[in-house]
DNA sequence: GGTAAGATCAGC
DNA sequence: CTGATCTTACCT
């Protein structure tokens, strides 16, 4: 990357070719403040993770999807950049990825929450109508209901102006730093970034099944 | 062919 | 803190 957290710095330009010339924390980066935009719906992106891959490439990453190599799941993390990579999460959550890594390589970037711009209506109609702005799409189980994702949305091509759901470039935003929600493994990898401006950014919570965390002493 | 674990969330 | 709900990976 090239940006400093916390500056406003960071070039808006988003493309295939400007993820695959990151590292996945550096994509994370320039996905960082992004707009997903599927129907009439328009989320900015407020909070995101990155995952590496398998110990075959660049980004060994135990806690990624990708880590145990190519599965039928997880094969769209070893595709082009800017494809969305959908998973279903305990068997209830479609959580989105987007891939960030040359065609052939694992990395990817979890979207974890977003600020509704546009289309409130009809994300309220999937999250329920006494739901607070800040809830729409705060968490990636949250955000994938909020834009209706599913798993037949595995693989689109997020660049393609066709496709069903799409992702903007859009001006930088502070950025924060930490580890990732949630995983059992390299569960201490600063590899999270959210915007500490927002309210609609998820809670962190360290998973009961990772090693106790580094004690400051 | 069985089973345990998982990048989660809502409701006690 | 717990249940919901299903796919994958890894056994036998």
């Amino acid at each position: 990357m090239s940006d400093t957290p916390g500056s406003f710095s960071r070039s808006p330009e988003l493309s295939e070719s400007a993820l695959t010339g990151e590292t996945p924390l550096g994509a994370a980066h320039l996905l960082l403040g992004a707009v997903v935009v599927a129907g009439g719906i328009r989320i900015r992106i407020v909070e995101v993770e990155a995952y590496g891959g398998d110990r075959a490439g660049p980004w060994p990453d135990p806690a990624a999807h990708s880590y145990p190599g190519p599965t039928r799941r997880n094969a769209v993390m070893f595709g082009p950049a800017g494809r969305l990579y959908v998973y279903l999460s305990h068997g209830l959550h479609h959580c989105m990825n987007v891939a960030c890594a040359p065609d052939g390589t694992a990395g990817a970037v979890l979207l974890r929450a977003g600020e509704v711009v546009h289309g409130h209506d009809a994300v309220r109609r999937r999250r329920g109508h006494s739901r607070p702005d800040r809830e729409l799409a705060r968490g990636p189980g949250n955000l994938g209901q909020a834009l209706g994702t599913t798993l037949n949305d595995n693989g689109i091509d997020l660049f393609d102006p066709r496709s069903p759901i799409r992702i903007e470039a859009a001006p930088a935003t502070a950025v924060a730093v930490g580890p990732r929600v949630g995983v059992t493994h390299a569960a201490d990898r600063p590899w999270r970034l959210w915007n500490p401006e927002s309210r609609a950014v998820s809670a962190y919570r360290r998973s009961p099944r990772a090693p106790a965390a580094p004690s400051a002493g």
